[in-house]
DNA sequence: CTAGGTGCCTGATTGC
DNA sequence: TGCAATCAGGCACCTA
């Protein structure tokens, strides 16, 4: 599942190849994928041209000459892949973007969840100010602090809102909690400042690192960068899906519950 | 405002 | 062995 380490992989791959080309051409496979009015998107596209590539959380954001922005989430299994102009759209291809160098982006997606968009100044700014702060920015304390003073639920499932901070996803929420040695059951409102220091900067930092590794290739995910290379951080985990394994800390046992509705990997000795 | 539940999807895994 | 039920996950949307 991409998170903040593997949309800024991707991004930077694109930021390689996209400023300067143009879009010749769109074509949707799957409607839902792209959100708002399905006619008007081709035709926002073509004859633009691409000025930047960011991200925002998880948001790819493609600046163009418009004014607007393409945005793209890839959800769950979205792929983002530079292609030869003629390369066929495969089984779960939902979106090809024809450029004016030969190549075509396309936007592979599994589970049909990844979303694309085209954006107004005004709606990036909308969708800019729902989100929280972003990680590798340096996150605020004072502010971060006062907000989880407010909330009664357990911090593993706050780590994974994105109006809390941006860009967390199950594996860096597992990942993030256990290099703080805190028990990701634990009411958010119930950690004190210590521990609120420690958390922020293993986000950080657990975030940071796996930036540098290229993002984390999975199980049945298979994150890929925009040229088809995998991460390596996945030989970097502690603890995400390594139930019944090893503590790196403390040789302990791994455990897996659920919290949330979603899976979470700790060590019960190491985070209380 | 917060907290909790459901639907969207399909390949892999589990259960009988 | 074979098939059906369940699982996995981020996020929009709904209710209380």
């Amino acid at each position: 599942m991409p998170e903040l380490p593997e949309v800024e992989t991707v991004v930077r791959g694109l930021a390689r190849t996209l400023p300067g080309r143009t879009i010749i051409g769109v074509a949707v496979f799957w409607a839902k994928t792209v959100t708002g009015a399905p006619q008007e998107y081709g035709p926002a596209l073509v004859g633009r041209s691409f000025t930047a590539a960011a991200r925002r959380g998880k948001w790819i954001v493609l600046g163009l000459d418009s004014g607007d922005s393409l945005i793209i989430h890839l959800r769950m299994t979205g792929r983002l892949c530079l292609q030869p102009a003629g390369a066929p759209a495969g089984p779960h291809t939902r979106v090809v973007w024809q450029l004016d160098d030969g190549q075509a982006l396309h936007f592979d997606d599994m589970r049909k969840f990844g979303r694309t968009a085209v954006l107004g100044p005004g709606e990036l700014a909308t969708l800019d100010g729902k989100l929280g702060p972003e990680p590798l920015e340096g996150l605020e304390r004072r502010a971060l602090q006062e907000r989880l003073r407010r909330r009664k639920i357990a911090i593993k499932p706050l780590l994974l809102d994105q109006t809390f901070v941006a860009g967390l996803g199950n594996i860096y929420a597992d990942e993030a909690l256990y290099a703080a040695r805190i028990d990701p059951r634990r009411l958010a409102n119930t950690l004190n400042a210590g521990e609120v220091e420690r958390l922020l900067t293993a986000v950080e930092r657990v975030l940071r690192s796996a930036v540098g590794y290229r993002g984390t290739t999975l199980g049945d995910e298979q994150f890929r960068d925009v040229e088809g290379q995998a991460g390596e951080n996945q030989r970097h985990l502690s603890v995400f899906r390594r139930t019944g394994q090893a503590c790196p800390n403390c040789g302990g046992s791994i455990e897996r519950i659920r919290l949330g509705g979603r899976s979470t990997h700790f060590c019960p000795n190491c985070q209380r």
